[in-house]
DNA sequence: CTCGCTGGAGACCTTAAACG
DNA sequence: CGTTTAAGGTCTCCAGCGAG
């Protein structure tokens, strides 16, 4: 498939970790996108808006947001907002899961055992919060070992996220791995063909399931319910059509799976921020 | 007229509870 | 671990409105 915008972030081989400020929203930060890189982002000042895989979250000073390797995701301003991203790729902890194969657990077991937004009550944000910009100025002073530091608190940072964050026990993170075959199946069915109006019943025949049960699982699994998950699919792919190609917008839509333009701008809407129509000038403009 | 968008009714999906 | 049930929420379709 591939259709839908994928950011292939520079990062350095030797040492995959970088962090900088964006101020207000970057236009190309903008966009429905998504990166194997795994991403923290801190509200250093002012208040905006989170899309990720089609929920909203309203992000303020002081709050962190972490992106795992799937998440679908564009943030635009509310108000004066100043956001650290901190991006790194799984590589840089390889050798450290030979003794503790949980450090990256906050980002493989994203929507299970954690949330893309970090609770901003809970006592121990502040100490991440610390780490985040001690990251930065090592990170700009690039004084001697300043690799070694940054690796280290970026471990200490994933650490107290496993440790204090963590929605649901350890073991419960195991039984799901048996489920998550049993989804495969079912979404190697829906890539190979996403426009298809696909029900519920089809899908839980896949996994020979209920519906009911089906969709829980599916949930616990993927992160979202099955239909909401194909939704997202086409909508990536309407997104990539709108900045791509001069074509109407109900073609669009009809290719994407919608076959009136009504619903198309109501799902389109809710989920991306913006109605089809913006979306294309916001192409323009740039 | 076409195109983009909104409102309402009904179909379908999601989720939790009760139970085998 | 699984199904059935039922309430509540979400999506789809159709009618209709305003702008160009």
């Amino acid at each position: 498939m591939g259709t839908i915008k994928r950011d292939w972030l520079d990062l350095s081989k030797s040492f995959p970790l970088q962090v900088s400020d964006n101020i207000g929203v970057v236009p190309d930060f903008n966009r429905l996108h998504w990166h194997d890189s795994l991403e923290i982002n801190y509200v250093k000042q002012g208040e905006g808006i989170y899309l990720i895989n089609g929920r909203t979250y309203t992000m303020r000073e002081g709050d962190i947001i972490l992106l795992g390797p799937n998440d679908l995701h564009r943030a635009f301003e509310t108000r004066d907002l100043v956001l650290q991203v901190t991006v790194f790729d799984s590589a840089l902890f390889a050798a450290d899961q030979r003794y503790e194969p949980d450090i990256l657990a906050p980002f493989t077991e994203m929507n299970i055992r954690f949330d893309n937004l970090l609770d901003r009550d809970n006592p121990a944000i502040g100490e991440l919060r610390g780490l985040l910009l001690d990251m930065q100025r090592e990170y700009r002073t690039r004084a001697d070992s300043y690799r070694a530091v940054m690796r280290a608190q970026l471990a200490r940072f994933l650490a107290y996220v496993n440790r204090n964050f963590s929605k649901a026990p350890v073991g419960s993170a195991s039984r799901l791995r048996g489920k998550q075959s049993l989804a495969r199946s079912v979404l190697q069915a829906i890539h190979e063909d996403p426009v298809r109006a696909w029900t519920l019943q089809e899908l839980a025949d896949i996994a020979h399931l209920s519906p009911s049960r089906f969709s829980a699982i599916f949930k616990q699994t993927v992160g979202t319910s099955p239909l909401n998950y194909c939704l997202q699919i086409r909508i990536g792919q309407a997104i990539q059509l709108l900045e791509s190609t001069e074509r109407k917008i109900i073609d669009i839509a009809a290719e994407c799976g919608f076959h009136n333009l009504s619903n198309f701008n109501r799902v389109f809407s809710t989920h991306v921020g913006r109605t089809p129509s913006q979306v294309r000038e916001g192409r323009q403009k740039q």
